[in-house]
DNA sequence: TTCCGTGCAAACCCTTTGCACCTTT
DNA sequence: AAAGGTGCAAAGGGTTTGCACGGAA
């Protein structure tokens, strides 16, 4: 899979650590975990290269009404969000849903599809 | 279903008129709409009141990284998003997914499922 | 009369972008 | 040397919020 025109330290830094966590981190949240490896790389280095890779299908951008979240699984997959801190978890079901290829009757190409459950996290259920 | 303390013209005007429509409209969409019938209504209204009434669960709120959009039936249903318009339409199919209260083993308090489809729409497809 | 809801505009916050410099090819 | 990628900081865009006023109960 190619990437950009050519090889970065921060890209590949950034995919690295992605791919090393299980959780979804937000921009600012891997921002601050490179930085550990690269003390000057920038935050709109970090934005450039997660919305690269997630176009180019690398990677998975989450995307909500707050703060979007990236996922070092290209592998579609369903989440489940917390609605009070906005963590995002995967979930191991095999859900069988209409292939895309179906709905193509509403004249869409269809691109991907995204499931996702909603709820409160048990850290947010004690302490609230 | 309760809504706020008091009734308000503006609440009951926005419900009115979101639930008159078949698409989902952003905020400021429907801002312009309400905008016909009371023309002095602020925007801030709009969101204040939408985003009570999907709290409440009387609609759905659809997030996304961009604007956020409105749907005034609160049934679950999925939907189809257009990655280069932002639009989203709803999908008749019935889907079968495991139940939230199958989740509820990660310690979560589930509430709700979203499923998206996203693709590119007929219209983006001819014109670009 | 009480105090919730509104209009207005400024503030907020996440994300994007312009520009000069650095790095890869 | 050419030109893509970066760091920095400012701009952008959607949404939220503080405040004084208006209206429902």
């Amino acid at each position: 899979m190619k990437i950009g025109q050519r090889r970065s330290k921060q890209r590949e830094l950034i995919l690295e650590e992605l791919k090393a966590l299980t959780c979804h981190p937000t921009a600012d949240e891997l921002y601050e975990i490179v930085r550990k490896r690269l003390a000057n790389i920038s935050l709109g280095t970090v934005y450039r290269n997660l919305d690269l890779m997630a176009s180019t299908g690398i990677i998975l951008k989450i995307e909500s009404g707050g703060k979007n979240r990236f996922d070092g699984n290209a592998m579609p997959h369903p989440h489940l969000r917390c609605t009070e801190c906005g963590k995002v978890e995967d979930i191991m079901f095999d859900v069988n849903l209409p292939t895309p290829s179906e709905l193509e009757a509403n004249g869409y190409e269809v691109t991907g599809c995204t499931i996702e459950y909603y709820g409160i996290c048990p850290n947010c259920k004690t302490c609230c």
